[in-house]
RNA sequence: GUCCCGUUCGUCUAGUGGUUUAGGACACCGCCCUUUCACGGCGGCAACACGGGUUCAAAUCCCGUACGGGACGCCA
């Protein structure tokens, strides 16, 4: 097999939301089929019919859309293929390699007791597998285990994990097909994955144990097995399986909090998997360098924080208008607010200085509001009107008539007009100056640079904000 | 409980027997810059789980212990 015929796959079930732990095999997966300028395919494992429904579908294809993942096939059913899956389980039963299991429920169940009291690995004591058609009870319908070796060891040899064996004792007959007649994951993962072509099985090592027992029905069909790579799972901060206790955990979930699609991704990839001391990857750069043996075998812990500060870094090196669209939404939802053409003047020219100070499009949102709202609309919190106290009366006052005299006005002539005040009526403190005119121009203590929102502003609007504090202080 | 996997700064990691006083990033602390908050720059704190081997030499190889995780479904 050369390099360019590898095949992998992501298999998600449909359940609404796209785990960020899924993503992240996903995007281990695409990169390894990009590196090797293999495919990448998707199937929707919905065998367990309930689940099934197309809007969850939908959830999966936007969040790989989103993400940039693209893929090499529609997207196919796995429910769509049960009749092969009966077909494959069928001829396994005529072949010998698999058999008719009449058991309850219940007597499973006390199987399981016994075994773990007696702590045995394997539950079931498989006493269908050899018994005689005459003896099935009548009116039960029976589901279909595959014969699983008795002795021996078996072995995997896993691109992440390395070599991994397993005592055959531990293995289970397992269920291929339900006794409603319909084909198990164990069973379809297996037929669709061969008929599919895929030669590299990259998946969380939840799967790890599976392995071993589908390796079984890859054995009695004939089949070669595919390579393996097993990934560490994600954790929480406390150790656990990253669940929504922790916080944010699926990939919408991760949209709307601001974050852009090339950092979740860079981040996800810096989760068990490193190269150097290289912290950023550009998507070119780690389809040429990623590769499964650099894996790490070990679980990461998720951590927010760093997560963020990866977002600021590619807030910094966003285009603008991009940031633009981006923040849009952001505006919308959380400020009931539409850009308009003056707003997305304003914001054009002010992106420079305000992606610098965000570490998310929710942050960007909030630090754009003042290039948005008309002068009267201006609202002061807290930490605003505390510089808009008695002394900041005459400041703004004399500030007022200096910003009328200023020509052409242009951030160095905004500065000279403002330390020029300063030096004369506050003692050369730019900060007495500055203070109250940034809480009258946009409402709080904090902003960009103002001598550059001055200038964006214009001296109409910045006259109107500074008339209506002066006002506003009474 | 049984089986499987793991264990380097708080976190993500580099490190594959000597190049290591164990490197980087995030976080944290300090200083500088400064019209605010950030950004940025500089500096600091901080780790090889433990115990045995193997070897001239071990974070790196082997064994054990402890701890953590995963699997043990007619879920996927």
């Amino acid at each position: 097999m050369t390099k360019n015929d590898v095949v992998t796959r992501f298999p998600p079930s449909p359940t609404g939301m796209m785990h960020i732990g899924n993503a992240r095999t996903a995007l281990f997966n695409w990169l390894y089929a990009r590196h090797c300028e293999g495919k990448f395919l998707i199937r929707i494992e919905d065998t367990d019919r309930e689940r099934h429904n197309d809007e969850a579908v939908e959830v999966i294809k936007e969040s790989l859309k989103w993400l940039s993942l693209d893929y090499d096939n529609e997207p196919e059913s796995q429910y769509e293929n049960r009749q092969r899956h009966i077909d494959v389980a069928n001829e396994m039963v005529k072949n010998g390699q698999a058999y008719y299991c009449y058991c309850t429920p219940e007597e499973l169940q006390g199987m399981r007791d016994s075994a773990k009291a007696e702590g045995r690995s394997a539950s079931y004591d498989r006493r269908w597998r050899d018994r005689p058609a005459e003896d099935a009870p009548a009116g039960v319908k029976p589901v279909i285990r595959v014969k699983a070796p008795l002795e021996g060891k078996s072995v995997i040899n896993d691109e992440v994990q390395g070599e991994v064996i397993v005592d055959n004792s531990t293995l289970d007959d397992l269920i291929i097909l339900r006794s409603d007649g319909t084909p198990t994951y164990m069973l379809a993962v297996i037929v669709d994955d061969h008929d599919m072509g895929i030669t590299h099985v990259i998946r969380g090592d939840d799967h790890l144990n599976n392995t071993f027992r589908q390796n079984v029905i890859y054995d009695a069909l004939g089949w070669d097995q595919p390579t393996y790579a097993h990934l560490p799972l994600i954790h929480g901060a406390d150790g656990a399986k990253l669940s929504k206790r922790h916080g944010a955990v699926s990939v919408q979930e991760f949209q709307q909090l601001g974050y852009l699609p090339e950092s979740v991704m860079n981040y996800l990839l810096r989760l068990g998997w490193g190269h150097g001391d290289q912290e950023f990857f550009s998507t070119e750069e780690a389809v040429k360098l990623f590769d499964l043996k650099g894996v790490n075998k070990s679980a990461a812990k998720f951590d927010y924080v760093k997560l963020e500060s990866i977002n600021a870094h590619y807030m910094k090196e966003a285009d603008n208008d991009r940031l633009i669209d981006l923040v849009a939404p952001f505006l919308q939802t959380g400020h009931d607010m539409i850009i308009s053409e003056i707003g997305l003047a304003r914001l054009q020219a002010g992106m420079d200085g305000l992606k610098d100070r965000s570490k998310t499009l929710v942050e960007l949102a909030s630090e754009s509001i003042f290039y948005l709202v008309d002068a009267d609309k201006i609202a002061y919190t807290e930490k605003g009107e505390k510089h808009l106290n008695a002394d900041a009366k005459p400041v703004l006052e004399g500030l007022l008539s200096a910003m009328k005299n200023i020509s052409p006005f242009t951030h160095d002539a905004i500065e000279e007009g403002c330390r020029e005040f300063a030096n004369a009526h506050a003692d050369g403190k730019l900060g007495k100056v500055m203070m109250p005119l940034r809480a009258a121009l946009t409402g709080t203590d904090k902003s960009p640079s103002l001598f550059e929102a001055v200038e964006i502003l214009g001296k109409d609007e910045v006259c109107a904000r500074i008339q209506k504090a002066i006002q506003h202080i009474g």
